[in-house]
RNA sequence: GGGUGCUUAGCUCAGCUGGUUAGAGCGCCGCCCUUACAAGGCGGAGGUCGUAAGUUCGACUCUUACAGUACCCA
């Protein structure tokens, strides 16, 4: 082993291992344990969230591996349709090409060969973390299998209604010229204006005034629509208003949904453009007029001076020329909700539109039982909520997608109009009996890319055919995602899992939080705070940190910000710290599924816990040279110490996999932190350096070791795995790769309370030792004299029974015990309970700050006495309380008083 | 507007079904280069647990209100 630690020597020769032993794909073994990944986006390159969630889940995956399971870990891609589509799209139009330019056949051939060439760069740099994936089977939505189980799913529900045609008011992006679902809509709230426009009352002088954030939409009113119970209205009930400009009459109706404090309280029914209005539409039978084409720009329905023009660029006008002509009574700053597209960036807009949709309150109903019944358990579990609210309020899913890259829906049209649904065209004319001659059209759209994620569970494991993958691994065990895809994919895939395989797809659903930046920021380029998982692990120079976070920055503000910023967190870089190191601080803070605020700090630390282990692994070596291991420990033999340390390395076994089981891996990552450092290294081995019995001790070093890195590896695999190698290599274990080794077994081993009080004491007055070492400035070289007194004939005995112990850990002489108290003048005292350690005052001991400590000391005892003490006189708890509890608190205050007394005995003792 | 979290040491977070002298890591202070590790050792300081009421013998923990904050939905 090298003397130095340095995970980049180490990673990628432990990961070609790994792969060349074929580690990562499933045994044939009896019980089974099933993961399949949240398919990134071919388009993606690895970030902080999926480092985090790949962490959580290699570490299932390992530790069931290592428990004997057959464990399956599905990996994949997603072919994310809108986005991959523009990154190739933008690449064209860098040499002046566009889609139209080559064709539907030609740029999805293009969009495959960007795909072969760059669709795996997350894949290679999530190798890096260590996951232990089943690469070989790596799977890509778009896979002829994949394929095919979404044609059958699309045709199944059509024959079976649940996906339908239908001509509605969807969400459509003007730039990409699609439709696009609700859940890729957000809203957001930006400074805009409430218009008060004046329609004219026909056959009257009068006009009604309504206000509305959208004035341009006014040539696809219908109707004008006042609140019933509105009394100012009461002229208005049954009239008729004109547009102005076009100068339509559309009629006044009522409707209680009218908020009659919104603006004037009448409101514009533009079903076209707005989908409130539409359902209001539907409700009074009204039409919808639609007023533009998919470009944005104006039909003929239109105000002729502005057919051609775009919607949003000719609000102004449109509103100047409504001013001029007396028609805008006033115009109110106002905020106003506005949908973005998440893909384009642009504002979405309301619009008719023939698309393809999918029935989903039939399909949401066993979705939310299984979730009801625990079928599936979600963890943490307030996210059920959410996730009821979602499928209980579920509007139908438009599917259709009006660009090339993706799943083409499998519907031939005739001339007519008429609808095949079929798995090809040859098939289509067979089923449907269309004869040769009459011309059939496939239909242009593709579907929502999350319509084949939601298959993704078993379309990966070969459905629709009958698979031994699953027979074995499905449902899956367990899914480790993000909350912000309950709606997108978890819901859906529950759904088609149930229907067609009439299993729910997994049975627990774990919900991590979101990386954000130290400051609780979530990180995005434009704030320019992303960090990048493979800069923690390779570390990266200032300069390069800064080129990387400014790219394809074009605005120079902004790219100036986000250098002072960087400059100011990383003023040298950003060190390597390695996979392990990131992994293990991704487990540490891994709690109940709330945000991660992710610390550099934080990072390093959980460094220096991998160089320690890896020290104290090679400080084993070196003490057990040439030593014969004998994997059995005898208990009983062992030395007190020895047994202490066996009954808190079962208790950390037991601890670990309850902590596994209930998902907390913070609380998996701090028990074994601190057992390793507090415990194993901080007292086991400074203990083994005096022991009196060499083979044992050694024996029990390198036992203790092979478990503390069979627990750590799951979550630090490559170091744990390392390391492995030397103790392979020297004859300590038969069994060659750590990560295929079995997991440790609880052992049987006394569990010896009075054992554990004793070391416990022993501990204890060392570190009393050693406290008044450092307080009084003694070099720690120096060997104190102690005589230690005690009115506990118990307590007494476990000092004596430890005796060498203390003397070697406390570094003292020989000591001496209940001496003759008058003898101890110019000796200081430390109290332990019922026991006076003395230090003889032979150092020019300062006796000013051992006065101050003392006093220091009974001030605390003091306020505690006061705490206790009243506690105990109040009639009421004496009287109600537990007697347990009266007890405790009973013996508490006998403890610290007599405290007290020594301290005050000790205080007048002292020269001042 | 509706909903859901969060608020504990300077920072990032634990604290299970109410009874602990309220914990950890990092940071800070002091001493020490002791032959596994200075990415280290030994020791220390630091908190009226967001505010206010309530339930209780007893509240960081339960209830309510309020404040701040974050996110989701409309």
């Amino acid at each position: 082993m090298d003397v130095k630690y340095s995970p980049k020597n180490i990673e990628n020769k432990i990961y070609d291992k790994w792969l060349d032993n074929n580690c990562f794909s499933p045994k044939d073994l009896k019980s089974n344990y099933s993961i399949v990944l949240p398919p990134p986006n071919v388009t993606g390159t690895l970030h902080m969230g999926h480092a985090f969630q790949h962490t959580i889940i290699d570490i299932l995956i390992r530790y069931n591996r290592m428990l004997g399971k057959s464990v399956l870990w599905q990996p994949g891609t997603d072919h994310a349709g809108i986005a991959t589509q523009l990154v190739v799209e933008n690449n064209l139009a860098k040499k002046n090409i566009t889609r139209n330019d080559i064709g539907r056949d030609k740029l999805v051939k293009e969009i495959w060969k960007w795909k072969e060439e760059s669709g795996n760069t997350i894949i290679q740099q999530t190798k890096r973390l260590g996951s232990s994936a089943d690469w070989s089977r790596n799977r890509f939505t778009m896979d002829e299998g994949l394929s095919k189980a979404v044609r059958k799913v699309f045709i199944d529900l059509y024959e079976e209604k649940l996906i339908y045609r239908g001509t509605r008011l969807i969400n459509w992006d003007i730039k990409l010229q699609t439709a696009i679902s609700d859940l890729e809509v957000t809203n957001e709230e930006r400074e805009g204006h409430l218009y008060y426009l004046q329609y004219k009352i026909k056959n009257s002088d009068e006009h009604v005034v309504v206000a509305t954030t959208r004035p341009e939409t006014l040539f696809g009113d219908v109707a004008i629509c006042i609140n019933p119970n509105d009394k100012r209205m009461n002229h208005l009930r049954d009239k008729t208003a004109i547009i102005p400009l076009i100068n339509k009459e559309i009629p006044i109706i009522e409707d209680e949904v009218i908020d009659i404090d919104f603006g004037t309280g009448c409101v514009k029914i533009t079903p076209g453009h707005d989908f409130n209005d539409f359902k209001l539409g539907k409700k009074y039978n009204l039409d919808s007029i639609n007023i533009l084409n998919k470009d944005g720009t104006f039909n003929d329905n239109v105000d002729p001076e502005f057919i051609g023009l775009n919607i949003h660029k000719s609000r102004s006008a449109i509103v100047d020329k409504l001013k001029n002509q007396g028609f805008i009574e006033k115009v109110d700053k106002y905020r106003v909700t506005v949908p973005i597209g998440e893909r384009s960036g642009e504002i979405i807009e309301p619009l008719i539109t023939s698309q393809w949709f999918m029935n989903m309150q039939e399909l949401a109903k066993p979705a939310v039982e299984a979730i009801e019944n625990s079928t599936t358990k979600i963890i943490p579990k307030n996210w059920e909520k959410i996730y009821f609210n979602w499928l209980n309020n579920i509007e139908d899913w438009c599917l259709s997608r009006q660009i090339w890259w993706g799943h083409r829906i499998p519907a031939w049209y005739d001339s007519e109009g008429n609808i095949y649904v079929g798995e090809n065209e040859s098939e289509v004319r067979q089923k449907y009996k269309i004869s040769d001659n009459i011309i059939l059209s496939q239909d242009n759209d593709v579907l929502d890319t999350w319509f084949s994620s939601a298959l993704w569970p078993f379309s990966t494991m070969g459905w629709p055919k009958d698979t031994s993958e699953l027979k074995k691994y499905y449902p899956t065990s367990v899914l480790v995602t993000g909350f912000d895809i309950i709606f997108f994919w978890v819901a859906r895939m529950m759904m088609m899992g149930l229907k067609f395989l009439n299993k729910v797809p997994f049975k627990m659903i774990y919900i991590h939080g979101l990386v954000r930046d130290s400051e609780g920021k979530k990180m995005s380029k434009s704030i320019g705070n992303v960090i990048d998982p493979i800069d923690i692990i390779d570390g990266i120079e200032l300069d390069a940190l800064k080129e990387k976070r400014i790219s394809g920055m074009m605005q120079p503000k902004l790219q100036e910000k986000i250098i002072n910023k960087t400059e100011k967190e990383f003023p040298n870089g950003i060190k390597p710290y390695g996979a392990d190191a990131l992994r293990f601080c991704f487990c540490a803070l891994a709690s109940t599924g709330r945000d991660i605020n992710f610390d550099l700090q934080r990072i390093e630390g959980y460094r220096n816990f991998c160089n320690k282990l890896w020290n104290a692994s090679r400080f084993v070596f070196i003490s057990t040279e040439n030593h014969q291991y004998d994997q059995k420990v005898v208990f009983d033999k062992l030395s007190d110490y020895e047994k202490y340390l066996m009954i808190n390395l079962d208790k950390l076994v037991t601890e670990y996999k309850k902590h596994c089981t209930n998902y907390r891996f913070d609380l998996m990552a701090s028990s074994l932190y601190s057992f390793i450092w507090n415990e194993y290294c901080d007292w086991f081995l400074e203990i083994s350096k005096i022991t009196e019995n060499r083979s044992q001790t050694n024996n029990l070093l390198i036992y203790t070791l092979q478990i503390i890195l069979k627990l750590c590896h799951p979550i630090i695999p490559y170091i744990t795995e390392e390391i492995w190698l030397e103790m392979k290599s020297r004859k300590y274990s038969d069994e060659d790769i750590l990560m295929n080794s079995k997991f440790p077994s609880q052992q049987k081993v006394f569990h010896d309370n009075s054992l554990i009080e004793e070391i416990d004491v022993m501990k204890d007055v060392v570190t009393n030792i050693r406290k008044v070492r450092s307080d009084l400035n003694i070099h720690p070289q120096i060997l104190l004299d102690i005589i230690i007194v005690s009115d506990d004939q118990l307590f007494h005995d476990k000092i004596l029974r430890n005796h060498s112990l203390i003397e070697k850990l406390a570094k003292t002489n020989p000591i001496e015990y209940n001496v003759d108290q008058t003898k101890l003048d110019d000796y200081i005292t430390v109290t332990l309970k019922n026991t006076k350690i003395y230090l003889h005052n032979a150092n020019g001991i300062d006796t000013k700050s051992e006065t101050e400590r003392l006093l220091r000391k009974l001030n605390n005892l003091d306020d505690l006495l006061y705490k206790i003490d009243t506690k105990l006189k109040n009639k009421n708890f004496i009287e109600k309380a537990p007697s347990e509890i009266i007890k405790e608190n009973t013996i508490k205050k006998e403890n610290i008083e007599n405290e007290i007394k020594i301290i005050k005995e000790l205080l007048t003792k002292l020269p001042n």
